[in-house]
DNA sequence: ACAATTATGAAAAATTTATCACAGAGTGCT
DNA sequence: AGCACTCTGTGATAAATTTTTCATAATTGT
């Protein structure tokens, strides 16, 4: 046991910098369903954190504990010592800041918007999105507008990995006039348009639609014009304290269809991203993991 | 373990009345500190009550237990459930789709990143942050690698409204060396680095800390290793059933932070937002907002 | 008040759980 | 490229906790 007034949370994080590989991995396991997960056996946690059973008992030594039922015990009085107290509900998320922090502010309002996005989405529409994202045979273009392209490229960026036969479209660029050439019957777009809604992104969407694509739209929930034309369209809401809109729930929705359509492609998927790690420990571009 | 929404506080209240004399009395020491003397070894809580080992095997099993360890690892159970909030116990996001659909899973997961990240953060971290990318005597680098790069954009784009003399830099091009030139003194470097981390990042880093500028690093929550010179350090956690990380947590802190700025700095935002506008109308890029 | 029944606790047996010592793998350094 | 280093996991050992057994005490009904 050691001393007071620092919750054991408090500590672990303290001491992380101080901790191996195995060991920051079986700390942030803890963390991560605090405290529940330290309070069962030893194996249970190293098993639920990947790691070996003698990593859980060194790593409560580092802490200063003699040993894991050491750690246990004290474990339960912080628990104890909560459970006398006020029981402060969790309405603040950053719990170290008060209501009105804006982090808390932020995060409450992100959380509604996500709440409301996914209480209204059509799953079948996403559904159909991934499936025509997914399907190789097309062509699949991915349209951006000023503030969108960011969404736009992490998109493209992934969808690279899965399939091939893509293009990234700037809308607000000139030059995608030029890809529409190349554009036809049964390609797919899909076109990002939020507030303010891009004339060009519409334009753009028309003509794709025109030569017989297939649009997808991502778009907030006030619905850009290219939702009247668009074959699937996935509504977010993106209200924040803010003098801007918020792009996380657009973003969430975006991973979402990312993790659908790799696993419907998952056997090229998982080749493909072998593929690019060899590449990359080819160009040691990055560190091992540490 | 036994059937769910009922808590086991409310199970042995109700069968308070079937049990025997010495098993009240465990019931009750047992409800006194809950949940925390349960999770203690047996022969502690039994010492507790003042009551026998056997009798606290025997209640348990009467409360529809295997074993003492059967009703232990409900508690934690239990106990986990209460942690996460009434928000992330949230079972469908997507009220139509199954609870298996992958938008109610990703989302489940990512309102659980959230709540992690939001538990641990530091807000005046967060705030020391935000005062340094505010701060417009400082040149602002924002620096993204391979995958991160949108999201540095995205920082980037914003702060381009809310303050001059900022620039992008990715670390993944050979041209950074050319922006550290001029670096210096009282700068600020805003860099994002997640899985993989990568090697071109850290240096970047260890060079701009090295001219004397301040480094605010965004990172997940095994910590990229630019951490250890980071002046500031925000972490996010990443978790999602994919083959990806999520970005979509770090997404939120970023505008958390772009809020947070411009509240500082509110007045010359307001302004260049204005010019913004001015420009735009001018321009004709977009449509009137319908 | 006595017998039958049930509850309780002490102690041993069985099982689970934690600790220890060692070897292999991976890293970084020269 | 090779050496020394640290970290990590496997298997063996020791400790602890839980379960079971059984004898005794308390309780209830006649």
């Amino acid at each position: 046991m050691v001393d007071a007034n620092l919750t054991i949370s408090d500590r672990i994080q303290e001491k992380l910098d101080g901790l191996t590989r195995a060991e920051r991995q079986l700390a942030l396991s803890i963390l991560e369903n605090y405290p529940a997960s330290g309070l069962g056996p030893l194996a249970t946690l190293a098993k639920g954190a990947n790691v070996s059973v003698p990593t859980v008992a060194r790593m409560v030594q580092k802490l200063g504990y003699k040993g894991y039922p050491d750690f246990q015990a004290d474990l339960r009085d912080e628990l104890g010592a909560i459970a006398k107290g006020p029981i402060a509900r969790h309405e603040t998320w950053a719990g170290a800041a008060p209501t009105e922090h804006i982090l808390n502010r932020f995060t409450e309002a992100v959380i509604d918007n996500i709440r409301n996005t996914m209480a209204h989405i059509d799953p079948v529409a996403f559904d159909q999105a991934c499936a025509l994202v997914a399907d190789q045979r097309r062509h699949l273009y991915i349209v951006g507008g000023r503030i969108t392209h960011t969404l736009a490229e992490y998109l493209f960026m992934h969808m690279q990995v899965i399939r091939p036969n893509l293009t990234h479209v700037q809308s607000t660029s000139n030059t995608w006039p030029h890809y529409l050439l190349n554009a036809g019957d049964g390609d797919v777009f899909v076109i990002f348009d939020v507030r303010r809604y891009e004339n060009n992104t519409l334009k753009l969407a028309e003509m794709a639609r025109a030569r017989g694509a297939k649009v997808v739209l991502f778009t907030d929930h006030w619905r850009s014009p290219v939702h009247r034309i668009a074959d699937v369209c996935l509504t977010s809401q993106i209200i924040v304290p803010s003098a801007w809109d918020s792009a996380t729930t657009t973003m969430l929705l975006i991973e979402s269809m990312i993790s659908a359509i790799q696993t419907l492609n998952w056997d090229s998927t998982k080749n493909r991203m072998q593929e690019l790690e060899d590449i990359f420990d080819k160009t040691k571009l990055f560190r091992k993991f540490t």
